[in-house]
DNA sequence: ATTGATGCAAATAATTTGCATGTAC
DNA sequence: GTACATGCAAATTATTTGCATCAAT
């Protein structure tokens, strides 16, 4: 709780009730949300804040880095999860839209090659796997 | 061109000048590509094929595996590139859009672990790398 | 007090769908 | 000839925006 408004001042971003909300609630959810997912998940709180609210923040959290934005194949959601210090992707079951969480990241030496070849300067990625579940498969 | 033809074919696709047509683009494109671009690329070739149509194939492709599917940050277009044999992934400059295609994929081990570690079957993966180029950076 | 954030309703942009017609097999 | 593909226009859905009000510093 105080240390998302700590995070929010860390990144330069305003403390207002909305955002320390959302914020909250994605670092529980440890899994990627859509805005209606996030929309709904404040309802249940009884919190209510507008969509395009949702979209402002989730947007604002995106250009300074807070969190990762992609999207569900066969869905034309964007979905967003908050980046961790020890980041992470996810795995999706195409079936049943289940999501996993997965531990650790497998491209930081892949990225130092990439710079090299490239002349890039690499500052993120977006990474999902995807596949069936064991109850789908 | 013929084997397109056959491309499809193996994929239990039915071969349509459309469908043809925009596996050529796909293939000469080397590059992700909006359903705006391929549409545009088209009329360059002086051929108009529907946007709904385009959509639809896109989305047939998608499901038949044949293509990839995500999105660029900053906007919410899904975009398209061919899966290669080789298949590789893409580099993004989040200032001037422009994309590289590079060479290889790091996953291959990291899903073997994973399936172990999670029972999922995996059948596929999304990974686009975000940085900025020599010029915007 | 000032500047930026929010909510609402309206606008936009991407994507999807219904239906009549055309085309591959 | 039949079943599916396409084109068009209309519909839908996610997302964005204008503007008046509200809240954080």
């Amino acid at each position: 709780m105080t240390d998302h408004k700590e995070y929010l001042d860390q990144h330069g971003i305003k403390k207002t009730k909305q955002r320390i909300l959302i914020l909250n609630i994605l670092s529980q959810a440890e899994n990627i949300m859509t805005v209606e997912e996030i929309y709904l998940e404040l309802s249940k709180q009884g919190v209510v804040i507008s969509l395009s609210t949702i979209y402002r923040i989730m947007e604002l959290f995106l250009a300074k880095g807070l969190v990762v934005k992609s999207i569900i194949p066969g869905n034309n959601k964007g979905v967003f999860s908050l980046k961790r210090l020890e980041h992470n992707h996810h795995l999706i079951c195409l079936k049943c839209k289940k999501t996993v969480a997965l531990k650790g990241c497998p491209l930081t030496e892949f990225e130092r090659n990439v710079e090299q070849q490239t002349e890039f300067n690499i500052v993120d990625h977006n990474l999902e796997l995807y596949g069936y579940c064991n109850k789908c498969k």
